[in-house]
DNA sequence: GTTAGCTAGTGTAAAAATTACACAAAGCCA
DNA sequence: TGGCTTTGTGTAATTTTTACACTAGCTAAC
């Protein structure tokens, strides 16, 4: 360094939205602010960059200083750096973003954040900074890769039912899925493994758990595979006539 | 500003990836470096952000100053952040893409710039620092784009052939398409206006030439509409025949 | 002015993918 | 045993995609 002290410097930092799914409903992982500005407020987990540390290695270590949260692949989606997007100066930030399953991870807030917790991505009040603008860009993105990988299985727990399967699509793509399409499609991939057993504890015919064969997609993936599911928005019409009762 | 003076702070760049269509090749456009590193070198387009600057208009700015042009819409695409991409400091930079029609400009190099010029995609020598990466990124984006926007269009001159819009097609997707397939999906996306006028100065049958009706395309794409060009290669088998002679 | 050479322009049939749609089966619980 | 709830399944109509070959129209060379 030294070389470079003349010329315009900005602070570097970069910020994580994670998503989980849970109780049939797309979350991302908040913590509340342990500093200025917005104190207390909620906002994605997000820091510094270290001046001799790479981007990408920056991202996971602040999500896990922040939440606790290791090992995960995070996905570069887009820069932000709008002149006063930070009150204290300039700010430029990289946000990235994970698709992890909730139940494998246990949320450990550090010192800086006075508290980590998932929030309904559907109800999520405003948030810190610019937060809300890049958690809508992660969204899209994530609604995008929906439609070209298989993203449901890295949300899921290891064993899952079809219908849990259509849900998330669903919540990720805020569109209801005809029953008998989804499930002909999905299984036409021929990536699911029928484990055969079926849930416990459901007051209702149980339904069959299978789990995600990892192996065959990377295969898959090799070969420049593209997953594709689209969908007409149904029932539209009869919906509208509860409305009107 | 001030409050941030302790933290860490990092030089900040932009790149811009500008493609341009020309005599049936993909281009991209560089600039032959006047600083060092890397000085005499080809180069993408970029230099600082400003303190004051957002980072799109910083994009903006740069190539203006660097190659003369103006006028154009940028996208961002990725951030390059390695700790040892720049040889005098750590500069993470913001890499833009955008697609103009080359007979429209005119290139004039500033002062930082000895030069700037088109160079073929497929054929580009190596660059300055990861601006190969950088390149094949925006590359990548460019593929992707391609088979959801009808971008042809935007670097084409307003007046086409058919050929010549099925030509940057396969430049792009480095793919042969079939003539009549290619020619029935575009026409059905209905937004090209036959301008009753053909090809002049062409040792053959003249072709029809057509515009792009950017008026219908902006509505589309308020309606969400999505343009899906997918086709297979063709003439695989076939090819390898001419191998073996 | 005839012809050779070149590219433009066109249709159809087969295959594949997508869509819309309704009821019996299986388990739980009261 | 019957009622409740969710699972699980097939088919026909439509749309989209694919593969494929010859005539039309112009220039240039003779």
């Amino acid at each position: 360094m030294g070389h470079f002290d003349n010329f315009f410097k900005s602070a570097f930092t970069v910020d994580n939205v994670i998503f989980g799914f849970d109780e049939g409903d797309l979350k991302v992982l908040l913590i509340r602010r342990g500093e200025e500005p917005y104190h207390g407020k909620w906002a994605l987990p997000g820091y510094f960059v270290y001046p001799n540390e790479d981007l990408d290695d920056a991202a996971i270590r602040v999500l896990e200083e922040l939440t606790g949260i290791n090992n995960v692949y995070l996905e570069q989606v887009q820069t932000f750096g709008a002149v006063n997007r930070h009150a204290f100066g300039r700010v430029i930030t990289v946000a990235y973003f994970s698709l992890i399953k909730i139940s494998n991870y246990t949320i450990q807030p550090a010192s800086i954040a006075l508290q980590a917790q998932w929030h309904s991505v559907a109800t999520v009040s405003p948030l810190a900074f610019d937060h809300d603008e890049i958690l809508h860009a992660c969204f899209m993105r994530l609604k995008w890769l929906v439609r070209s990988r298989p993203v449901g299985f890295e949300l899921l727990p290891p064993k899952f039912t079809l219908t849990e399967l259509q849900h998330l699509y669903e919540a990720i793509l805020e569109t209801e899925l005809d029953k008998r399409n989804f499930r002909k499609k999905i299984l036409s991939m021929d990536l699911l493994i029928d484990l055969n057993e079926t849930q416990e504890g459901v007051a209702h015919r149980p339904a069959k758990l299978y789990k995600f064969d990892q192996k065959k997609y990377q295969e898959l993936l090799k070969e420049g595979f593209s997953f594709e599911l689209k969908e007409s928005r149904k029932k539209e019409v009869k919906k509208r006539s509860n409305n009107s009762v």
